[in-house]
DNA sequence: ATTGTTGCAAATATTTTGCATTGTG
DNA sequence: CACAATGCAAAATATTTGCAACAAT
């Protein structure tokens, strides 16, 4: 796929970049809010076709939505059970796990979920989609 | 919230344990299959249900769907980005991570994503929702 | 009896698709 | 020019809700 660049997928990207891990709703409202003229399947393309070309991150949260975060540096993410908020944690999770949740960021975990992407033995190694 | 014991709440957790990693539309998929009579509301509410009550752990998966897992046992998980299967991993991922994945489950890693849930200060610890 | 739970249908999201048109490279 | 990308509306999915009837405790 030969990728464009257009002043959509420029909004787009600008618009996740603004917001703190946004759900797509969240990005497709915005969006829609400042520029009526793009639709919203514009917004749902585009935030995926982004999350291919490696410039978000897909966020999967246990609240039941997918979040998205602009902010490509590794790190960790804290979500509040009861009031959805995320948290960006910028430490070894595993490492000092609980005393660094309890003095240092002060939360209380409850669980948490760690999520392996990439290719399975029957799916070829080094293989595109 | 005074929880009851009904038939479709059982049938209902006996469909997830007997899934591997199901979302909840397989889960609603086979209950109905199997059980016509049980309404898809149904399901939904129950699983939610389960989930709050601990007898379910949420996945939430880079697949854009919720995923769920009776396994209650600590346990760690990887995607295929390509074909979307999800295989249980029984080791603190972030030891030796590297090694395991490469030599002995023999996983390429493109992404890994650590999902902390619990309590934040502002919702108070130990609450209640 | 009390009240959580159910099934159903309708109401709401949410996400995808078809297609003529536009705009990038 | 070729064809990726857009906007729109409609279609397809997914999830939630209201409510009378039912059933667990």
């Amino acid at each position: 796929m030969n990728y464009r660049n257009t002043r959509q997928k420029e909004i787009i990207l600008k618009t996740v970049r603004s917001l703190y891990h946004p759900t797509i709703t969240d990005v497709a409202e915005l969006v829609r809010h400042e520029h009526p003229s793009i639709g919203v399947s514009t917004v749902y393309r585009n935030v995926n076709l982004l999350v291919e070309q490696g410039q978000l991150r897909r966020l999967p949260m246990p609240d039941q939505a997918m979040h998205y975060d602009a902010n490509l540096h590794p790190h960790q993410h804290f979500q509040c059970v009861d009031c959805g908020k995320i948290l960006d944690l910028d430490f070894d999770p595993y490492d000092q796990l609980a005393e660094y949740m309890k003095e240092k960021a002060q939360l209380e975990i409850i669980a948490h979920e760690t999520v392996f992407s990439g290719r399975c033995p029957q799916c070829g190694h080094g293989a595109h989609s």
